[in-house]
DNA sequence: CGGATAATGTTATGCGCATAACTAACTTGT
DNA sequence: ACAAGTTAGTTATGCGCATAACATTATCCG
């Protein structure tokens, strides 16, 4: 691969993240939520309590992150934290009512971010580019090799 | 578009993010750059010297963020910066010799870290994805909408 | 001209993310 | 049963990014 296309494929990268990540943000302040936020929202919607370990393999970033994110989310009233009953050095992290509230209405912003995302490509392209998005996200992945 | 797929294009793009910055991040650091700053350095040898809004412009991020970039850049000695002769507000940002040296060694980085993440993809899903994620990318471009 | 407006850049502050260093608790091996 | 190693979580710190507020300089217009 030439630089030229190379650069134009980083640069599409970058871009596209700082882009997404802004249009994301604008929609979620009107929920008070900062993005990033969401993510960990909708996995316990989807996956129930767990454990922030836990938290921090589904959301692919490190538990600090993770320690910061459940306290101010915590703080907001959308999840609470609560000693594991089995293991004294844990915390579980589960959806309160207001959490399961909030989820309905992030549910709604994501598809239709998801859809202004794709304005203009084909129906075949926009059912494609998950997988493609994930490819490219393995090949970089350097975090413990899929088991 | 129902929630499952958008839920999965809105997390490809989000982790896509994490890993190919993670990645940029630790191909990188032998050069002592952070990611970020290589895409500033990149610029400056593909426009030549240009005034910090220019530079805001073309890598797309706030004034306040090139600020903080230039300052750390011309601290490590691989750009100047000089007042414009014929704008006391501006400064003319452009590449040293280090810089330029530099760049060179980018330039190789950046081949390799496209390659790796394009791996295993046909050579026409390659050619179109840049394009593709420019695609992306304006449609939820809040900035000014291109002239 | 000269006053309003726009543009350049900076500081202050805050968020998500990272790594490093640490404590506390669980698990394993002999 | 206990030392050694592993795992869960936190604190401290630093980076790139953002917005808001501000000072300085340019420009535009009546």
């Amino acid at each position: 691969m030439d630089f030229e296309h190379a650069d134009a494929l980083n640069q599409a990268i970058r871009l596209l993240s700082l882009r997404h990540r802004a249009r994301a943000a604008a929609l979620l302040a009107p929920l008070g939520l900062y993005p990033g936020q969401e993510a960990l929202l909708l996995e316990l919607d989807r996956s129930g309590a767990m454990i922030q370990a836990q938290l921090s393999e589904a959301l692919g970033c490190e538990p600090p992150s993770v320690t910061l994110m459940t306290r101010k989310l915590e703080a907001t009233g959308h999840i609470s934290r609560r000693p594991a009953p089995a293991d004294k050095r844990a915390s579980v992290v589960e959806l309160t009512d207001s959490g399961r509230a909030l989820v309905a209405r992030i549910r709604e912003l994501w598809r239709s971010l998801a859809e202004e995302t794709t304005a203009g490509l084909s129906a075949r392209t926009v059912a494609e580019l998950p997988g493609l998005l994930k490819t490219l996200t393995d090949n970089v992945d350097t975090r413990q090799p899929r088991s």
